[in-house]
DNA sequence: GATGAATGAGCATTCATTCAT
DNA sequence: AATGAATGAATGCTCATTCAT
């Protein structure tokens, strides 16, 4: 009861303080130099500890995609909490995506772990794996309920079922994102200014191709 | 002088030799598994003679991005021999890079370690990095003569400029390329079955979007 | 007093659960891989609760070794409630033995654990060290007894003082046991099927010869 | 030529000197204690060296198991060099066995190893493994060998075929020398001062006993 | 008494890089 | 130039044991 919720509680706090020590590792050292060990010493925890709370590191970077994909989702929820026409909803979610990057280049770099997972087998297990793959097939979805409302409120052509244009936002905006996150995060990539563009105006240049493209004629 | 350029083409025979070794180490076992060691046993030299061709690791595997970004190019400036509309080339443009990663994946997983390299500092010195950086940017520039022949022959709208049009298709089709990647190699991603699409539908739908966007009215 | 010894049997109880918790670990995933997690899992007991119990991991395998020998001998006594001659006798002690470690091949490892301990300088304490030696002791002396009986009753010579001969039983049926035991447990241990022999006709053998040996002369 | 030859020799040599210390680690601190770390300290390598020998810990100990069981067969081919009755070679192949325990305990702890592997399914690799398992086997045969010399020449009854009573003289012989390696090792171990006998009686009274048994009557 | 979270020493193994030959 | 043996730092992971609650 209240002792076993307490202790619940406390056990979430440990693995959640775990978890920003290893992303605050992830900032400033980036995932090769992520160890378990200086994870450790960054929460202020024994190495051991970190092995009760996350099967391997594995596990571990993958507690923070869990967590880059469930932020990311809930701004998402909050956009399609809006009623705005379908179109101004993909937009904002485009936005948003951006937004997040910025702010939390950490959880991109979990993010792209994730992806690269599946390539080496996964050999290691996981909890989070499962959690995180369903938040990415869940943010997706978000995506194809926005454009469905844009088809469906006559924002978007119909041209496309809305799944596969969700794709094709869903692709081309990580593709904008990549940029974005280079941009912000390494300082030799120098694209953006050599074409004389801000990354607001690739967004709306992004925007008003593709807008052009999706938007129903008025 | 003759001997002089027999030595420099003997050098260019191993080296080449070498980053064949290490291409076919990086298809068949992933980067994860790219050793000296094995790189070494595979182009049947000595580790030490690794090391009189390539300065350190980073710098072998920049050698093989040298050659893809080479290649990709190359691939490039053959789109742009043709004299058809500068929209066509854009398509092809991209439509060769989609062909290209499904030719040569590991070419793929080079040019993204190339990406990722600059974030850590690049705290290990390549020659192959400025290389590599050039070739990258001599891709863009490909793509953005191809849009402004476009623009000139009036095929592509002149909304935006060139280069910042080049930018868009840069990194949206970045991202299309990426799902692609994924879809072929990686068995768990089902993005595109899920969609029930194709990946010449998806390609497809891309530059029919996109073609809305930035194609003159005729 | 009733308080006092119920105490007393539940302690027991609970100790006695905890050894067939671990006896299954034995038995299941070999001495390796016992360990005092798996153990607790298994005993349905936290890991402390063990530490309650028993000293260390050392006196917990000893634990199990005490009942290992403390069942073998218990075996043995029953053996030496027959009447029969004493020759009769010493071999039914040694099929005993062999049929124990068919049934319980743990019990085998955990007298191995036992016998291997002494050598390191048996750094840690365990109040079953000196209750296993005593048992082995006790196993001893019934061999011994049943030689005797041997040498008493005219079936077996008198060459050489019981205790000496039980010593020499004692050892090469540790020895017969030992083949027994691998060629059980052991997969690619193929010695008996590469001398076309049964165990059991290594145990007639074995009696025959030594039957030959000490046998007195009818 | 000479050159490859000293290369090769001078590996062995390394290889030789690791196992010297390996073994030396063995004797004193016993195979719980034996590291890759204390193992390299001996033999004044670095950990890495170890590695470029010896495929792993498991390869490291098996090496030592090669050089003990190379030893042992040695010193039983020297036995059957002898033109004596096959029932004195016999003896005298048991008699080493005993001896050469005595002189090289860590050699036969490092075949107590190699027994025990089997079970555990030999998940790790070892090219001595298989170099072991075929020594022992070699062992066997030349015990075998020195018994079908005693059935020929009339020293050993025929009513087993020479490997059966190989395989007796093997397993019990085995008991024996463990009685004797426990003596010899283990403080604490005192059986054999129990029964008031000295190591060489027990010896004695086997062969006596064992030797009634399979003596041809003269 | 019971719990189980926390500890931290311990260990096998890998691999980029160097350098004597 | 070529070799490949040697290095040794780095790292993920285990597990017996302790102790605050």
């Amino acid at each position: 009861m209240g002792i076993t919720e307490r202790r619940i509680r406390e056990k979430e706090r440990k693995r959640s303080n775990m978890l920003d020590a290893a992303e605050f590792i992830l900032l400033e050292k980036g995932l090769d130099h992520l160890s378990m060990e200086n994870v450790a010493q960054k929460a202020e925890v024994s190495k051991g500890s970190l092995y009760q709370y996350f099967q391997n590191k594995n596990d571990l970077v993958l507690g923070i995609c869990y967590r880059a994909t469930h932020l990311l989702n809930e701004s998402f929820k909050e956009v399609l909490e809006s009623k705005r026409k379908g179109l101004m909803l993909v937009r904002e979610l485009v936005e948003r995506y951006l937004n997040y990057v910025k702010d939390h280049p950490q959880y991109y770099s979990s993010m792209k772990f994730f992806d690269n997972l599946n390539s080496s087998g996964i050999d290691s297990k996981s909890d989070y794996l499962e959690l995180c793959t369903k938040n990415r097939q869940e943010g997706f979805r978000l995506m194809a309920e926005a454009i469905q409302r844009g088809i469906d409120d006559g924002s978007i052509k119909n041209d496309f079922p809305a799944e596969q244009l969700a794709l094709l936002f869903w692709s081309t905006s990580h593709g904008i994102v990549t940029i974005s996150y280079m941009h912000q995060n390494y300082e030799h990539f120098r694209l953006l200014e050599h074409v004389g563009m801000q990354e607001n105006q690739l967004f709306n240049a992004y925007m008003h191709i593709l807008g052009c493209g999706i938007a129903a004629n008025s």
